[in-house]
DNA sequence: CGCAAGTTTGACGCTGCTCAATCACTGTGG
DNA sequence: CCACAGTGATTGAGCAGCGTCAAACTTGCG
């Protein structure tokens, strides 16, 4: 039983200029031509970051906004006793932080995992492309409401799922994002290199527990992973399990 | 040992057109004559509500916002097994759902808690006001982007403080929201209508450990309560428990 | 090869949950 | 005015889910 997914990718479709955000925003408005240059355009300044390497920290001020175009981060928050939460995964496209248009402080920090690469753009720019392009605009707002709405459920299931539980949404959820990325193979295979430390702050639960509940997982043929590569068995059960429905990572066009 | 407040609002400086919604959006921008009159006109559909009425249905289109000019209100979610989840609470002047902007359908439920008055704003009517008043808008997205800010607090508190210190924490949150409204008394004391199943299901707790933590509260003379009305009688072992840092509700004007 | 980071396992016990009963308060109808 | 019901607060007993501590093992990497 291998884990690891036959090539998901489908790099016939993808139109000369394109990348991880203009794919994105797509699904939430009818990007013009023009749209499509300028997002492109402002994604030039590319660099490719070290593991862990912090991209926003709480209090700094910031100048300028980040997009994941390749690999996967987080935002978290510490305790003052040292326990970390994390607050939401970020997947290639996303945009984090848009609302430093507004202020220009961040009250948590955002990292990124191994040889992610990103995507700055400076603020005043940022501000350029929403004022000339209106359509973009109005994407940016629909990825934020669904980042939003991405919350309200974490608070649901951190408040209220088990741990088993907790796990299996989490597993549904980013599977379901990663596959409107076309990252998750046909036999529900994806990578998410994220370890059982991440995987235990992300759901406010002990890497302990983390391990065993995993375990269960694996013991009841549900999920299996090994070294970063996860492989969703039972979809169904997953499903069933953390009583979860994608309509909140969904957001109808009108 | 009282509870109950003297009497904590100021009424001679308040201006004769002004509700909740405007003094709080003074606080995000420096409103003109011409904003504070047409918010005033577009709160002018008001009632008062019921105990328990539904403002905001999972999965119902919606078609207007609701403000909430007296009283208090929460946004909450279910599990499929009966469990909710208390996402955050609506105090004066809380607009809900200004995304309905965007989107018209709601993933979670939106209720007031006994005889809180709210006013309901059309969309098209919110779209006219903020398309003429710059500034509201700037206020309006302040408060969104304050309330995103208390949610990503509530994650921290919910997935890692331990039971004391959530409810810690969420008297800090609440009592300092309350005070910038003017409804906490000089002794620390403020009224707010939730009841310890609120409570509990805010923090991701039972209504029996609730209890229990409360009454060890009290018996440390941190918080006293009685019928609703709650009183910090010491501000700084709170805030330590809770390891509660306001920055997060304040937005600095740059 | 040897270290560092991550995973896995075991033993133990506390925090917080369950179940269940009682008490207190408020509003209702007779 | 009181009996009664409904809602919320409080208490107790018992227990389990999850955390803590500690050690061994596995994998990646210079």
């Amino acid at each position: 039983m291998s884990i690891v997914a036959e090539r998901a990718v489908a790099p016939l479709a993808v139109p000369p200029a394109s990348n991880a955000v203009i794919e994105k925003l797509r699904k939430f408005a009818e990007l013009g031509r023009g749209d499509v240059g300028a997002l492109d355009a402002v994604c030039r300044n590319r660099r490719t970051l070290a593991a862990d390497e912090d991209l926003v920290q709480e209090g700094r001020r910031c100048y300028s906004v980040f997009v994941i175009l390749k690999g996967v981060g987080f935002r978290y928050k510490y305790l003052s006793d040292g326990r970390r939460q994390i607050l939401g995964f970020l997947l290639p496209g996303d945009m984090c932080d848009t609302h430093f248009v507004i202020s220009d402080r961040s009250d948590h920090n955002v990292t990124v995992l191994s040889g992610s690469e990103v995507a700055t753009i400076a603020i005043p720019e940022l501000k350029r492309l929403v004022a000339a392009h209106p359509k973009v605009e109005r994407a940016l707002v629909r990825a934020v409401l669904v980042e939003v709405a991405i919350m309200r459920e974490w608070l649901l299931s951190i408040g209220q799922r088990g741990a088993r539980h907790k796990l299996a949404h989490f597993f549904c959820e980013v599977s379901t994002r990663l596959r409107c990325l076309g990252e998750v193979g046909s036999d529900g295979s994806f990578f998410l290199p994220v370890t059982q430390i991440e995987l235990a702050d992300a759901t406010g639960l002990t890497v302990v527990h983390v391990n065993r509940c995993l375990q269960s997982l694996r013991r009841e043929e549900v999920v299996i992973w090994s070294r970063r590569h996860f492989k969703i068995l039972d979809w169904d059960r997953l499903q069933q399990l953390a009583s979860f429905n994608d309509a909140y990572l969904k957001l109808d066009r009108p």
